[in-house]
DNA sequence: TTGTAGGCGTTATCAA
DNA sequence: TTGATAACGCCTACAA
């Protein structure tokens, strides 16, 4: 068991030898660490020092054997380099650890099927998810919801804490913007098929229109890339639409860069709008697009993990995220 | 201990329960699993399909106090939101899922003190860390290497495994390039000071701004981002230079923004190299820049990592990751 | 090839 | 307020 390196670790003292040093039981040394308020202040006192002399710090991994509590959240996302998720990944991990816990992350790269035998991996060794634009099927979630603690991030499940970046508001703002600069026919490009940000902005885009009176296209799904954009370009022009609103910027983004490709300019010949502001005034011309709010998802998801870590019996919350249009650059009235 | 919600949670099985059915003893489970070539195969398969019919895992936290092994890795970024590092976590984060390990992420704000106590707390979960860019000192590094295996990404510490992307080659073509241009004053913008990139890149600059006969400025150290780079761009006017290098992409984009609001546009009057070519060719207008291979190295270092884990007497590595300059638009012959 | 038994470091129950 | 003692689930000499 301890065959290490010579002058390597040399083995961190236990409770075991903290109780001998200092006199007392072993629970009394677990007491003074893990509910203090039972014991004598003095005791208290006594033991923490002689801990802190020896350099004693409970281990982490036999109290979560004993507690099956192991101070561990997972957090799923399915793509980490789609410049939305760092963001969240961050805030998330910041408040996880204010919260004393760390962060197990995990990237699916848009693949269900990993995702799904990820999480049953981890499930073993987190207490919590956050499974942020999950692509698992309702069913998969909710079997995983019911061996532990999950929050949502932009996918909408009754009964599951879940915080939504709600870009209903905003995208319509972008039709009606458009809708007022003149145009009348606006193509919206989605992007993966099965994110739930992506019906919401869908049907959005569809409403606006129809309330706008002006025609609405709807281009086929494609992942969140910028590669995806470019290729993109060709199937927007065949749509004669003057305008488009791209599923996010990373979208938008590649869609620039195909239409230049074809001699067009952006907003000279075609006006355009992203999603998400994770560009923001980054790239020139510098993007309109739908504001959201990342890194307050993942705070608040995690605060909802969080929570109901502490209390399995709170109430479901839906924590509901607004977006707003942020007007740039790209969006002009129609030559 | 077992106080849940009606319903939930109905107790995983454990080795005892699979070795009842199978009428076989716990020791031979767990060899059915961690140490299988000492049974004979009947027993081995009969063991397994029991396990798997009652959904038996083995139960990771009772392996790892019992082994000391935890099957997780430690990532430690200074910044997530910085666009270098989310594509080294997505292949760290891939590698030890091949390894079966899992990875915790933690970001530091390029905060030594935060990243100091992080690590302190994740070392009795994680098997091993991978440090990127770590701000912490170099005794403690040494000191957090005592007790885990560390591997560093971009830190240059004798006898730790590391792996580094070299971007020396790649600088000095860039201003070996600037020269060839025409440019005779040449101004560095430095990033974060305790970064070894930092260093490197400005060593770098120096010499092949000396061996080219040109002059060489160096401007003081910012964080990486883009709005450091948009306050540096007066410091860059002042100078008088004609071209500037930049720490890296996230500078560079700033500075030509910060350039533009002072009516000065790249490359028109001003030439301009980012390093580590996290923008692509996806700004405009698109950047010259020094590549870099964010992704490589942080698979490297999980490789190396797992290597170390499995033999703690592999020998000290120091993985290079060479670099090279890739013109695009922002650099031209001085007007 | 398999079983027995003890240990990994904590927490929790029950007495005292 | 504190102490014994038995879990928690698995691994691993050692013995058979």
């Amino acid at each position: 068991m301890s065959s290490r390196a010579p002058g390597a670790e040399p083995a961190a003292p236990t409770i075991t030898n903290v109780a001998a040093l200092a006199g007392v039981s072993r629970a009394t040394v677990s007491r003074a660490f893990s509910n203090p308020r039972v014991l004598r202040p003095e005791t208290v006192t006594r033991v923490r020092e002689i801990a802190a002399e020896l350099g004693y710090v409970p281990n982490p991994t036999a109290k979560a054997l004993s507690t099956g509590r192991h101070g561990l959240l997972a957090m799923i996302v399915p793509d980490i380099a789609n410049p939305f998720f760092p963001p969240m990944i961050g805030a998330a991990q910041g408040r996880a650890e204010t919260a004393g816990l760390a962060l197990l992350l995990g990237n699916t790269d848009e693949d269900p099927a990993r995702e799904h035998t990820m999480v049953s991996t981890l499930t073993a060794q987190a207490d919590g998810f956050v499974l942020a634009a999950s692509r698992m099927t309702e069913r998969q979630i909710r079997s995983l919801a019911d061996r532990r603690p999950v929050v949502l991030v932009n996918r909408d499940l009754s009964g599951l804490p879940r915080v939504l970046v709600d870009s209903a508001d905003g995208v319509r703002a972008a039709v009606e913007h458009l809708a007022e600069l003149g145009h009348t026919r606006i193509a919206y490009l989605a992007g993966p098929t099965r994110s739930w940000a992506n019906t919401q902005r869908k049907k959005s885009v569809k409403r606006a229109a129809e309330r706008a009176g002006v025609e609405a296209i709807m281009l086929p799904g494609r992942v969140s890339s910028y590669e995806a954009g470019m290729q993109a370009a060709p199937d927007l022009l065949e749509t004669g639409a003057t305008a488009a609103v791209a599923f996010d910027d990373v979208l938008a983004h590649g869609i620039m860069a195909g239409l230049a490709q074809h001699g067009i300019s952006v907003p000279g010949d075609i006006s355009l709008v992203g999603c998400d502001d994770v560009l923001k005034a980054q790239v020139y011309p510098p993007l309109t697009t739908v504001s959201s709010h990342a890194a307050d998802a993942g705070a608040a998801a995690v605060d909802l993990l969080v929570q109901h870590l502490a209390d399995p019996a709170s109430p479901e919350r839906r924590v509901l995220l607004g977006t707003s249009l942020i007007i740039r650059a790209t969006t002009v009235t129609p030559h």
